[in-house]
This record gives structure tokens, sequence and C-alpha cells, in this order.
RNA sequence: GCGGUUGUGGCGAAGUGGUUAACGCACCGGAUUGUGGCUCCGGCAUUCGUGGGUUCGAUCCCCAUCAACCGCCCCA
């Protein structure tokens, strides 16, 4: 009986790694550009981790995590996203207290939610994210932000959309949810389910319901824009202007809402208007989180952070049809015939390995002509070919695959002969 | 958690209640006794996701189960 990988899972094999391993290049180095750290937590925390940080009325939290017990009796959850972990650890090794604030980190790896998969969404799935934690200026919104759509942009995508809305601070906030429950209350009764719970925990994300879109009052719901006070409008103005200065577009939708609870302030998120991209255009979001913190113990530290799911990322460069650069190309396939040339030729593959280049042969006991055709699917450059009548002769015969000229080395010299070619 | 579609060789894909389960690609071998990309010839599924049932007989009918894909919710 055969074995499957779990649900929403998947393996990625030779052929396709590749493209993952260029993209976490060009993030790396994008990151080093924006003088970003990596940092790498547990894949798995206390769960209350989560549930402090992501916050308790979250879908996330309510019933995506794949929380168990440990065998100390301790309640673990993998984690379902990144913040929280950068957070607990920027906090317990105290970072904070470290010169040259704000501490600007990023973080690759796979997160885990127990969910529906479908196209576009995985049980588990790879995130890249970053975090800075320790200012509060809006210019740091800005560069995270101009981040997030460099790395698409550097990756060859086009069809984006940055969607931006702000949802103030604590005080604004406030204000507006009152003004949202005074809104809604009088229609709770036509609401959907979710919605009337939604009214109670978190009404702000009544405004995203897709079920009540058509609701008439919606229509006339208090938007967070016109609750801002002083303080969050000039923030929010500060960073368009940023955003402005850099030659960033973007839409301010007042409905974004994000579905973490920690956002405060600045929250986005970046969508494919590609064709064909599927029912999930969320490429990656992110937004401020200034109290979170100190919610997860740590002392009063502004941050924002955004992240990105690499399978995303390859779905909107499949549906753009971008191609990842990815030389797949043998520099030398040695073919060996007979017992004496195989010797020799275990023997040059390991010398021409040793001098740099990607080198090949058959371990299957096949005839020349077959080896030629591994060599050809394999796309090597050249051919080394070594029977017992090369050997006796001291030579072995090296064929350009390219051009189809053939010439004979004095087997001493192939290895250099081979690596100067290569420089070529 | 809810809904839809699907499940035949490595891949793509026909097919039928009844002797040998099309075809294409890939792969392997040969024509070419030591030379690839073209051509020709040959080979390659005791088996049709899994379990059970109906039947003299099921890949095809029924039930269950698992999985994949897509959508809803929500998100990355």
């Amino acid at each position: 009986m055969a074995m499957n990988a779990p649900r929403g899972t998947q393996d990625i094999l030779p052929g396709t790694v590749e493209k993952w391993q260029y993209i976490e290049e060009t993030l790396r180095d994008l990151s080093h550009r924006f003088h970003y750290k990596e940092i790498r937590t547990p894949i798995f925390e206390h769960t209350e981790l989560f549930q402090r940080g992501v916050g308790d009325s979250t879908d996330i939290v309510q019933k995506e995590m794949y929380t168990f017990e440990d065998r100390g009796g301790r309640s673990i959850t993998l984690r379902p996203e990144g913040t929280a972990s950068v957070v607990r650890s920027f906090v317990q090794n105290k970072l904070y207290g470290l010169a040259n604030q704000p501490t600007k980190l990023f973080y690759f790896g796979p997160m885990f939610r127990y969910e529906r998969p479908q196209q576009g969404r995985y049980r588990q799935f790879i995130q890249f994210g970053m975090e800075a934690l320790g200012s509060e200026d809006p210019a740091v919104d800005a560069e995270v932000l101009s981040f997030a759509m460099k790395a698409y942009e550097e990756l060859g995508l086009k069809s984006l959309k940055l969607v931006l809305n702000s949802l103030g601070d604590q005080v604004s906030r406030e204000a507006h949810r009152q003004a949202l429950v005074d809104h809604f209350s009088p229609h709770k009764e036509e609401l959907c389910g979710d919605c009337q719970l939604r009214l109670e925990q978190n009404p702000l994300r009544v405004l995203d319901c897709k079920k009540d879109k058509d609701h008439p009052a919606m229509e006339t719901a208090p938007s967070i824009l016109e609750y801002l006070n002083e303080f969050s409008e000039t923030y929010f103005d500060q960073v368009k202007r940023y955003l402005d200065a850099m030659g960033i577009d973007y839409e301010v939708d007042p409905n974004l809402v994000r579905g973490l609870d920690y956002y405060n302030h600045t929250a986005f998120e970046i969508m494919s208007e590609a064709e064909g991209f599927g029912a999930i255009t969320t490429l990656s979001g992110g937004g401020r989180y200034n109290g979170l913190v100190e919610d997860i113990g740590g002392p009063d530290t502004p941050g924002i952070g955004f992240a990105l799911s690499i399978e995303r990322l390859l779905m909107a460069l499949e549906a753009e049809g971008v191609e990842l650069p990815a030389e797949d190309a043998l520099d030398c396939y040695v073919i060996a015939m007979g017992e004496k040339a195989e010797l020799e030729a275990v023997k040059l593959v390991d010398q021409l390995r040793s001098n740099g280049l990607q080198v090949d042969k058959d371990y299957l006991q096949k005839k020349m002509k077959a080896q030629f055709k591994a060599a050809d699917r394999l796309k090597a450059k050249k051919v080394v070919i070594l029977g017992d009548r090369e050997i006796e002769e001291g030579v072995g015969n090296v064929k350009d695959m390219t051009s189809g000229e053939q010439k004979e080395v004095k087997l001493e010299e192939i290895v250099n002969e081979l690596k100067v070619e290569k420089e070529e």
C-alpha cells in the first residue's frame, strides 16, 4: 500500500526545486540590500503564544491551528505564521537592548494551517517574511512596502496591485469600533451568522464579509478613514507621501481588514491581477503591529512586517508566463567502453569534479549509443570517450556536443583541456 | 466545516458487464559488432485508487473509503 504525503502538503522535486532556490536567493539578496538580517525560530511554539499574538478571535486560532500536546503535557502548536515567533524571540533575547535599532529581521520557512486545500492554499506552505521592530517612523512602513513590491518585480512580475489602508491607532480603532457597533446593531438580525458573531468580537471584519456585502447598511457603514485621529491620519499621509516619492503605486481600500488581530495603522495586501490566476489573488500581506511586543511580554515597542507565500509567488510567475533562469547543463559526460576504460573513466570523472566541473557518467552498463543518448538528454556540453582502444594509446576522445567536433587528447591533459574550455 | 469534479502503465489519454485493456509521449532494445539529436522495427499494465457488495463473470453497476483538483469561508 503506497503512502501519500499528508493532505495539503507537497514534495518539491528536482526540476522545480531550482525555482525555489532561485527565489530564495533573490529574496536573500534583496534582504541584504535592505539591510535585514535573517532569524530562524522554531517551527513550533507554545500554543499560548499564538493565542495571544495572533488573537483569539481570528480564524487562525479558532479553527486552523495544528495543536497537540507533547509528552510533557505542554500544548504545542505548529506555527501558523511568523510574526508571533519573531516577536517572541525579540523579547526573549532582548534584541531591543542592542545598538542599531530598529531591529530588522527576515525569515523563511514553513507555516502550518489546517484548512481545506485548494489552488494556492496548503496546509504546509512556505513563507518569506520580514519584521522591523523598534521604530514608529512611517518611512519604515514605506521601506517594508517597497521591499514587498521589489521582491515581486525583481522576479519579473508585472500585474501587481498594492492595496493599502490604515486601521489607525488604538484610540481611532476604538472610536471606529464603537461606530460600527452602533451602525450595524439595528440590523443585526439581518446579517449572516458569522457577522453577528463578528459584531461582538471584531466588528471591523464585518466590513470584509462577502455574504453581507450587498446589505444596504454596508454602503453607509462608517469608514475607518473617517475615524482616524490627527496622529493616525498624519501617519497614514506620511506613509503615502513616501510611497509617492519612491514611485510606488497603490490603491487605498478602506475595507481592507487583515485577518490577524494585532494590526494597527498601516495594513496592506499585494494582489496578482494576472489572467487566470485563480480564486485566491492575495500574494502577500502585512501591516503595523504597535501593541504586539507588549502583549507578548516585552517593552512597548512598535513594529511592522509582512509575509509572502512562495507557492503563490510561483503561481503568479506561472500565470504571467515568467521563466526563471535555470541553468541545467552538464559540463561533461564521460563515456567508457571496456574494463580498463571504466577504471580510467571513474578516475577522470573524479578529477574533473575536483576541478570544478559538473560531470556525470553512466552507471547502468549501457552501450555506447545509449550513453550518447544520455549525454544528449543531460545537455552535456562535452563528451569524453574512453575505450580500451584509447587507453592503449593513452588518449581520450573529446567531443563537443554542439559542434560535433571530436579530437584526441592525451589522458593527462584532458582535465586541463576541459577546464580551460569551460572558462572560455 | 460545506459544495462540485475526478481517480486506467512513468506521463497524457481511449474504452467495454464476458476470450489478448486502444493510442500518443517517455523509456529500453535492434537496424548502425565504438558515437547523440532524424527514420524504421520490436519491447514495455495478469491490471484499471482502496475495501466490500451485486453477478456465472466487473475496470465498467451499487455502497463505503481514501486521495487529488476546484470552489465557499478565510487567508499567504
